[in-house]
DNA sequence: GTCTATAAGTTGATAGAC
DNA sequence: GTCTATCAACTTATAGAC
């Protein structure tokens, strides 16, 4: 892993900044160097691979989505959905990085982690193992409460998470 | 334009079946004529760019989506959001292509168009120019109902069908 | 219509000097 | 830590023979 560098957290913001502006794909690391007005291989120095850069940003997403589902095993479907849309707000970025291009998680192996993750959250929203209409209510719900957050990442928090969290349990209701 | 050959037509089924498998951005025009058994100078012959095969395979999905804004004009909100799901779940392998990698709308110069049809059809859905409360349900509703098709694209077109649309029909409510 | 051969560019990544 | 120089692999696309 290595200590967090001046020249480290540099890059990691660069990279960041275009990932979302031009999109992950459309990134290469000449583009990142040069906004950053270094070469090439001094990027090796930090990172060992394109690979590991995309991961040290992608992968804390991964982690707090994680540790989010091992803390609300009994919660309301109102508090879980509260609480998700809060988490995918404040890694809003990340979340616009990774729905703009999927194949990225095919890139870094973490569609197994993602769909274990959207699994989870169904199971503790509806219950038990449920049954075909619940788990579609659910993909209602959810998917539709993370594309607000992709749309409207520039409107008022509040106004946004009232409305999209009302939208998201009533279709849970189905 | 030119009349439908037999070659070209197999070109666009090949193309079509990579595009779903491997994503557009990891299908190369390479991969394609080796899997048809052709070169790729072959294609060269049928379509100008390799611009020009994908735009073949993506813009009939956005012409279809506009001819059914442009008929639904005053239909209920039940009719709309059923009437948008079997458009979407009969053309679901051109939407899993387009949001299974984002990019290939950017790509395409056709994000404004995708986003024009977004906001026709969330104003006939709430009439009129809707505040932002509206416009966050209407999100919900037409984001959970295109993963839906995305994500149980095997499962029973009727069960699927009355669970997505009920659950979009509530979250529109909110 | 389809081929061989090739151009021209970009990418991720490495060797080795300073 | 950062540089110059370079590589091998891949991409879209074209010229020209058959």
């Amino acid at each position: 892993m290595g200590r967090p560098t001046d020249t480290r957290d540099r890059i990691l913001a660069t990279a960041r900044e275009l990932f979302l502006e031009k999109g992950v794909r459309d990134t290469s690391l000449q583009h990142i160097a040069d906004r950053l007005g270094i070469t090439k291989p001094a990027l090796y120095y930090h990172f060992s691979s394109r690979d590991d850069l995309l991961r040290t940003i992608v992968t804390p997403m991964f982690e707090e989505l994680e540790a989010f589902l091992a803390e609300q095993a009994g919660a309301t479907a109102e508090e879980l959905l509260g609480a998700y849309f809060d988490l995918a707000w404040r890694r809003r970025d990340t979340l616009v990085m990774i729905l703009s291009d999927l194949s990225v998680l095919h890139e870094l192996d973490l569609i197994a982690r993602m769909l274990a993750f959207r699994e989870g959250l169904t199971t503790i929203l509806m219950g038990g193992a449920p049954e075909l209409g619940a788990r579609i209510r659910a993909t209602v719900a959810v998917g539709g409460l993370s594309d607000t957050v992709v749309m409207f990442p520039r409107e008022p928090y509040e106004q946004v998470r009232q409305a999209a969290v009302a939208a998201a349990i009533m279709a849970l209701r189905g």
